[in-house]
Order: structure tokens, then sequence, then C-alpha cells
DNA sequence: GGACATTTGACGTTTTTTGACCAAACTGGC
DNA sequence: GCCAGTTTGGTCAAAAAACGTCAAATGTCC
């Protein structure tokens, strides 16, 4: 993949697989002097990589103030259920907690019993190598990220 | 087996042996040019030797970037690319790394292609609130983690 | 000589890259 | 508020970069 096309689609994809809202805005002629390439380019990196087929949504606006936005519908689906369990989890949470909640969850049929054991077996293996004082962080972080692709 | 086309089969045999997936990417023109042959000779090559009924699957591409890449059901079957895949991870990873397995893991079809996008932006996100200096291995830990239960 | 395999080259398709020209939206003076 | 000029992005077609197909020519082995 070592076209122009392809590094800029890769380049566009981690701009937006790394915003909060899976969302970005660019400026073309910015995006094309940054590859130094022509414009349209960029156009065309657009209408084979980011089309609707493809989860993406392309608007635009033209004149000064221009720019260009692409939003990843897939990610744009997944903040809502990143945000809920960010709320229902936090920044830190002990393992009674987390315990409870993943046997709610499996109890609500949001996901399946054999997950919930594997997600719990997954937490302890992993904070063993992780120091007491931040386990309750990286507890959550594991168990949110987890949970997040198994429901998504 | 002296003939121009078995010389070819074999150069080509060697380097999906050394593989380690069992896989290789050429450009049809770069090949011709180093056997001297015209380019369809490699088509013959390929249409002879390295059909499905041998245990080869042969893929390409054409226009600007194009390629032929072959692969070796046989050696790849072997190797158990995702638990392979799997074990790669270790104490810590970069993004690079990270971003690379996820992709060939989707390509070998152990995950799909939306599932990787939501690990990618998930691990992403996650490591904004983390020190730069733990990412390596908190990446590892999420990476791990995630795809212990998608693939479960 | 006939059957089969190999080699070659002309022509075709797909994908990417580039550039000339077009259209919309903002800005500032009147 | 309107017009002219500037700032953006959009379109389209040609050129370039790869690979594919097919049939004729050539070799090889009974």
């Amino acid at each position: 993949m070592s076209t122009l096309a392809g590094r800029i689609e890769a380049y566009l994809k981690r701009l937006i697989e790394s915003d909060r809202e899976g969302q970005i805005e660019i400026r073309r002629c910015d995006l094309a002097e940054s590859f130094q390439c022509v414009p349209s380019q960029i156009n065309y990196v657009l209408e084979t990589r980011f089309t609707p087929e493809k989860g993406y949504i392309v608007e635009s606006r033209r004149g000064g103030g221009g720019y260009i936005r692409i939003t990843s519908l897939e990610l744009r689906r997944s903040i809502d259920l990143a945000s809920s369990l960010y709320r229902q989890i936090g920044r830190e949470i002990d393992e009674e907690r987390a315990d409870s909640l993943l046997t709610k969850l499996a109890e609500a049929g949001s996901i399946d019993q054999r997950r919930a054991t594997l997600i719990r077996a997954a937490i302890r293996r992993e904070l063993n190598s992780v120091d007491p004082a931040w386990r309750p962080y990286v507890r959550a972080m594991l168990l949110r990220s987890m949970l997040l692709v198994v429901m998504a």
C-alpha cells in the first residue's frame, strides 16, 4: 500500500480514529500541501476510500473558511456506547463493582455468560503485573475497552 | 527443468517458503525484468504452477501501486495465524506494530474489519489519558484483552 | 509429424496521478 | 444591499502505471 492515495487514506483514518467524535475537518489545500500533491488527489482519495458504502460521510464547503469534513458512521455509533460505558464505569473501579456490573450485564443479556467469565479472567490476569495503586484505573480501562468491542 | 518457467517457479517458491506467513507480494514488471522476459511469462507461471489445486492463492491489483500476492495455503495453515499473532504482542507494543497486526488479523478473517477499526479507535482514545512513557505497556494490555474477547 | 508445453508480443482493463478549468462562499468597498 | 475580487473546494479528462488475455510462434518429446 505504498501509493500516495494509500498513504493519504491511512493518515486520514488515523486522524478520524483518534478523534473523540469520529469526525475530522481538514482543508484540502493544506492536506495536498503536506503530501506534496495536487489538491484533486484528495478528492480522488475521498471518492474511492471514504464512500458511504464504506461507512463514511463526506461534507464540504467552498470559499473562505472552507473545509472538508469526514465522519465515520461506525465510530459515531460507538461513541454513544463508549460514553454510556464511561458513565457506568468511570475513571476507576474496584473489583467488586466490576464484578457486579458484569453480572448485571450478563443477566440483562447484553453480553453472554461465557464472555463475562472471560473478561473477569482477563482482567485478573492483566492486573497481576500492574502496581496495586494503579489497578483501579487500569481495571476501568480494560473493562471499558472489552465491553465496547463485545457490545458494539 | 531448466526452463524459464521452471526457474521462475523455483524462485517464487523459495521466497514463499522463507516468509513466516507463507505469503509474498511482488511486482510483475520487476520480476519480468529480473528474469529478462516478457511480463506475461509471469502469468503463465502463475497459471500453471500456483493454482488452487496445487495449494496456492493468487491475488492481484492493477494500476499504479499494483502487485501480485501469492499465498501458500499449506504454510499458512501450519502457522495458525491468529494465535501466533496474539503471541506476538508481548509486554509492550508500538502503534505501528499494533496497527499492522490488526490489519493482518482482519485480512486473515480472524476478526472483522469493523471490529479492527473499533479496536484501533478504542486504543487511541484510551491512551490519550495515559502518560506517554507507559503507552506501549498499556497498549499491549488493551490489545491483548480486546482481541481475546472478540476472537473467543 | 502430432501433441503438449513454453515463450513472446500485441492489445485490453483497472487504478492512480496530474492539471486545466469550473463553481461556490466569503470579504470589503460603495 | 450589491458587485468585484479572493479564497476555497469540485469536475473531468488525459497521462501514467500496473496487471490481464489471447493467440501466434517456437520447443520438446514421443
